[in-house]
DNA sequence: CCCAATCCTAACGAATTGTAACAGCTCTAA
DNA sequence: TTAGAGCTGTTACAATTCGTTAGGATTGGG
């Protein structure tokens, strides 16, 4: 991970709005790098990792959403969404289809500077250079699909579980929506998977102790998904 | 953050209410700038971050109202309206647009003046550092969704009123209209969310134990909104 | 003081989520 | 092949969340 300041990709087709975002965040101390259209973005990906992407909805040469899809499911970039809609059927889908936030023009720059540095403090894409995450306490083995609490007593772990698990301990502290786990986890978006997912998670809570009243790990977001909230150390 | 004497300005088209905002302003430890138009305000905004604004709604050559708007939303200034209409109704939207407070003519510059110290005293921006906030004995923990009294007692609060008291707890001692907070809350400025939102805020209140003829945290603004009156330190 | 607008909140119910119990499946070993 | 063990999706029902409704309380203008 690098550890100089965060880099900020902007995607929005309006010049105006590029140069008074990237003006407020370099102020603020972040390097940014501003795109007006999807393909030169896209280009640009190959070669440096965002930070975070703050990516304009109604793009001339291509859909945002799902721009904003595969940047959160495939990059595990941080993307949070701008847009003129205030629609609330509009925020919803963006946060379904993996956005972090989602911010409404006209907007005040601190603000959005606010809810970056929001995000960074919560978890960035972990390096994940390893096979083995601790965590709360726990250690996670995903070769020999094995928990370990602190007293090193262990527990085997299936790998249905190990899917949930591995989401969770890849993106902790944001918020992963049920569209997401259902696509990540194989799901067939088929109308009772979703509570095959729910009985996933419910088994893995109780692996991990976890009190559903007061979850120190797993949380539910009614209506939203789920947000994983221990420290995560990959390695 | 400038820690020179405040910049207060002043924009109003008669000149005589200019020059007596501007001597009780100075006269009080203030410096200031005045305009009696638009235009020139806006042409200045680029150059000076004013700590408040004064506004006089009734201006020649723009709508002052949304002059309001922009300033409050974008700039993130505090916003004061000086107007001679005293309905309801004009200060309602006033302070809907997001304007900090709402002064009637004929007044007392000495008024103004403690409006404007009153305004200073409270809240700026807060650094909001963490994802833990402490006020008036009790400590909101957000990323367990947990409200913890001055005993260590524990209760858990739900997503939805996590947002409403992280709106709060980002805004203290500022008024929080109708309006923004809907807006902040994802909520489609539908005729019947209203109601949705005093719901939310009435059970966020029987969870800090408030008494709403006597609000220790929580104060309503009749016909305006809200104001949260803790002590809020992050972190 | 009266009235209309506004706000509070108890109660209800629809939607969402948790999880126990069950059934089908695969794998292994005798 | 059969029995048993473990895994995982399905079902059913319980629990929770949260918006809606409705009626009463409060506020502020006239």
């Amino acid at each position: 991970m690098n550890t100089a300041a965060p880099l900020v990709t902007i995607l929005d087709d309006e010049p105006a709005i590029r140069s008074m975002l990237s003006d407020a965040l370099e102020e603020a101390g972040f390097r940014t790098l501003s795109f007006g259209r999807a393909t030169e973005f896209e280009a640009a990906l190959q070669s440096a990792t965002p930070d975070v992407c703050l990516v304009d909805l109604s793009l001339p040469d291509k859909d945002g959403l799902t721009l904003v899809h595969r940047l959160a499911l495939e990059q595990g970039a941080t993307v949070i969404i701008i847009s003129g809609r205030a629609q609330v059927q509009d925020r919803v889908t963006g946060l379904e289809l993996g956005a972090d936030d989602y911010i409404i023009k006209p907007f005040d720059p601190a603000e959005v500077v606010a809810r970056i540095r929001a995000r960074l403090r919560r978890g960035q894409a972990q390096p994940q250079s390893g096979n083995t995450a601790r965590f709360s306490g726990w250690v996670a083995h995903f070769d020999s699909y094995v928990l370990e609490d602190e007293n090193g007593e262990k527990t085997p772990f299936s790998h249905a579980e190990g899917e949930v698990l591995r989401l969770f301990l890849e993106r902790p502290k944001r918020l992963i929506s049920r569209a997401v786990m259902q696509e990540s986890l194989g799901g067939a978006a088929g109308e009772s998977f979703d509570r095959a997912m729910d009985v996933r998670i419910s088994r893995l809570r109780t692996k991990l102790r976890e009190d559903p009243k007061n979850p120190h790990l797993i949380k539910t977001i009614y209506g939203a998904g789920y947000i994983f909230l221990g420290d995560v150390h990959w390695g």
